[in-house]
DNA sequence: TTGTAAGCGTTATCAG
DNA sequence: CTGATAACGCTTACAA
């Protein structure tokens, strides 16, 4: 910078007023440091830039994985507003896991992020202590959480589960099987949905009918493959997993099980995939680009120190009713 | 740091010592000062660290497309990698287009990581130019470039495309269609390797069976829509995107055209799903995950100046035949 | 093995 | 609107 200074003419303090603030230089000289940056090939060092100020403009993001793709909606809806806005997007996943997110965030604490999103709404309280501290805006995004840490934008794993229940008694549908994920506190929340639903509809809980399968198209088969064992009188599958239906929907045409006649099948996640395969599958659409888009927005607000907003947006689901049920 | 020093009773110089080189400071000295840490909560400021030893431990990956599940696999494979070495990874995409990958560069740049990793082989001049002012380590990893800025971690999608195609002759496949993507040089390449593939089967090329396709499911359906209109004699559908190929397969259901009987389909890109389908669809298997996880090695080593390795590391593909050819 | 002093490149502050 | 000066919190280099 002093280089450019030099070049230019002024004091490095207008090169940096110029660069940060250009409507409070005089437009001659604004112009003279344009050019001078341009001719010298000048590169703004951002990290002098974060420690001086003492205020970074990344972002850190941690998701439960990195290779979901309905993560990567959320991921790209959070890129999409964060990069216009001038920011940079740190990323890690926790696995799901406390203690592995209390790690990123401790690192991520270190890297002095200016906000934190967070697709996990439990904590260890040591995370929670070091959020404290650190005192950065924090926005939750995998669930509505009971006790959020600063402010929260997702849909109710509860509501949704509970409502798809509902629909498939609506449907007719007695005899629901539900298909959860092994340790994952979104694919629990849904279970109680589904449980919720039950009730609601007067139906008893049978064990046989809950079951929990690994993740990925697998999970879909084991569960086709455990129900036509064990639970023969199910008609109707609910997957709490993304692929889970599609992978649930593949095993049933192998074993000439007709969707919906045999076994009605819906799923939680509207991904692509649902309305291609044959028949489509009835779904949850949540909008999860619009989540990660809100989240960002929603964490710029705050470091604007903008507290007007809403805490807690639930930004809902909508029931899309297809072939398969 | 100065409070952690007073609480130990130690200089900052020891604190500092004991946090990043622990080897160099006595037993007692340093228990102390990890008590302190401990005791006052202290976290480090990366930042400041950064900006005083002038090298950062952050990463840069930029991605041609952020919601696409098999750059989630690449993305998952660096960061399973860099982050037990104490590296973070900052991420944004790039859209193929290489002014936008230049302003990334730029932006990163300026954030001064210490290493680049690109998904994309095509680049401007002034992207170039920056790479090398910056002088930072750089591993592209979409395609075997022709002329790599500094590393490369690929497969080649030339060689791949067109080993796909001579194993489709090898079946006895003759009028053998292609589905490309608009506006991707990866598919450009796959396009290449498939008409090089052609030659060497000695079959004249028949430009109705060339077609391109927008991306996703909903490309696949166009795909077997166009070829049922305007190239019904086709015997074989390659399709060079993730999930066009099972797009096809799916319209194919719906119109009761029979695979491989009626149309063969085979697919660049073993997706889990194109097991999971019927029939499951051959296809190209890549090392998506260790081309991310090499790609984040070979950074690592360059950034410890270690210049033995070779330059550009070819990965390859394997070839998965199965019941849709 | 530990401590001291200087400086990294920028912005905040205040004076002009 | 512009410039001089002092931080920011850490590490490097050197001295003890």
């Amino acid at each position: 910078m002093r280089e450019v200074a030099e070049h230019a003419g002024v004091s490095r303090m207008t090169v940096s007023r110029a660069l940060a603030h250009p409507e409070k230089v005089r437009e001659d000289l604004r112009r003279r440091v344009t050019e001078s940056v341009k001719a010298l090939g000048y590169v703004n060092n951002n990290l002098a830039r974060s420690f001086s100020s003492n205020r970074s403009d990344v972002v850190g993001l941690i998701l439960p994985s990195l290779e979901n793709s309905i993560f990567s909606q959320t991921l790209k809806g959070i890129s999409d507003f964060l990069r216009p806005a001038g920011y940079q997007l740190m990323v890690a996943q926790s696995g799901d896991d406390p203690e592995d997110e209390e790690r990123v965030v401790a690192a991520f604490v270190a890297q002095r992020v200016c906000g934190l999103i967070l697709h996990q709404t439990d904590h260890t309280p040591n995370t929670l202590r070091m959020l404290k501290a650190a005192a950065i805006p924090v926005v939750e995004t995998g669930d509505i959480p009971r006790h959020p840490i600063d402010r929260a934008v997702s849909y109710s794993n509860f509501d949704a589960a509970k409502a798809m229940t509902l629909h498939l008694g609506r449907l007719g549908y007695r005899k629901i099987a539900f298909a959860s994920l092994k340790r994952n506190p979104r694919a629990a929340e849904r279970k109680r949905g589904y449980l919720a639903g039950l009730q609601d509809l007067d139906i008893k809980v049978d064990q046989r009918l809950i079951l929990e399968v690994p993740r990925g198209f697998a999970g879909g088969t084991e569960a086709i493959r455990y129900l036509s064992q064990n639970a023969p009188h199910a008609d109707a599958l609910f997957c709490a997993g993304d692929v889970l239906a599609a992978g649930a929907l593949f095993e049933c045409q192998r074993c000439n099980w007709a969707v919906p006649e045999r076994l009605a099948i819906a799923s939680f996640d509207d991904l692509d995939l649902m309305q291609h395969v044959n028949p489509a599958i009835t779904s949850l659409r949540l909008a999860r680009h619009e989540i990660g888009r809100r989240a960002a927005e929603m964490l710029l607000d705050r470091m604007d120190d903008d507290d007007s907003a809403i805490p807690v947006i639930d930004l809902g689901f909508e029931i899309v009713q297809r072939a398969s049920t």
